[in-house]
DNA sequence: TTATCATTTGAATAGATGTTCAAATGAAAG
DNA sequence: CTTTCATTTGAACATCTATTCAAATGATAA
């Protein structure tokens, strides 16, 4: 039959619209797991905490304490987005005596982030 | 005295670190809103499900019952989630019959798709 | 008009998520 | 060792959000 998976028939329940649209189209997108990791690193830029401690960052490599301070935030509140921050190897971090300094992990990060604001410019 | 606004004392109990790292990228920072539109921007970005709607569309203009074919979704789900698209002028859609098409904007969302594509893939 | 059906809308529900709080690490200093 | 304190961790709570369901539009055809 056909090389592609079958499409459900249940959705549009009494005809086929655009079935050669679709085919196409459910051919060339990419594999389900990149498009989830995808959604899953958007979601990452999604909160306005976390995008103003990578635009803190931006300027200079800091620790919990000083971006707590600048975002008029708590430790905890920052160390939570930090970590999921740092998971999403968004931000690395050293340790310096009692002191954790964050940084941005690479410069990928300061392109999404333009091109975002870009958009939002407009 | 200071252009700045003052720094809040209560964040880290005992002494102000880095005041002088805090206040230079407080001055340097974009504004809130801009901040908060931003993380709005990408929060749309953030769901598996408008991911897929925009990679469908990178192909071709589809109707509601098109995507929900693709995607294996009701229509009701992808309305809903098109409509959040729709707002954040990520696609655009045209009237042909009974049909609604639907439609990528503009290149900007290409690009911001591409680079995090990009970061996912390393 | 009436029937058909693609799409939208609004309310309800379930699941995800950010902040707070209390407690635990971990490193430096006394 | 004990104290100090920056940071982390886990649980609880409140808020947000994606999907479902039922019902309403809106356009075409009979």
């Amino acid at each position: 039959m056909s090389e592609f998976r079958d499409l459900p028939l249940e959705t549009c329940e009494f005809q086929f619209v655009h079935e050669d649209t679709v085919r196409r189209a459910l051919s060339l997108m990419p594999a389900e797991d990149k498009l989830y990791d995808l959604a899953e690193l958007f979601k990452v830029f999604g909160d306005s905490t976390r995008i103003k401690i990578l635009y803190a960052l931006f300027e200079a490599e800091m620790c919990v304490c000083d971006i707590a301070q600048l975002l008029n935030m708590t430790s905890t509140a920052v160390s939570h987005q930090l970590r999921i921050l740092k998971g999403n190897k968004l931000v690395k971090s050293r340790r310096e005596g009692k002191n954790i300094f964050y940084s941005l992990a690479d410069d990928h990060v300061t392109s999404i982030l333009d091109q975002g604001m870009d958009h939002v410019n407009e």
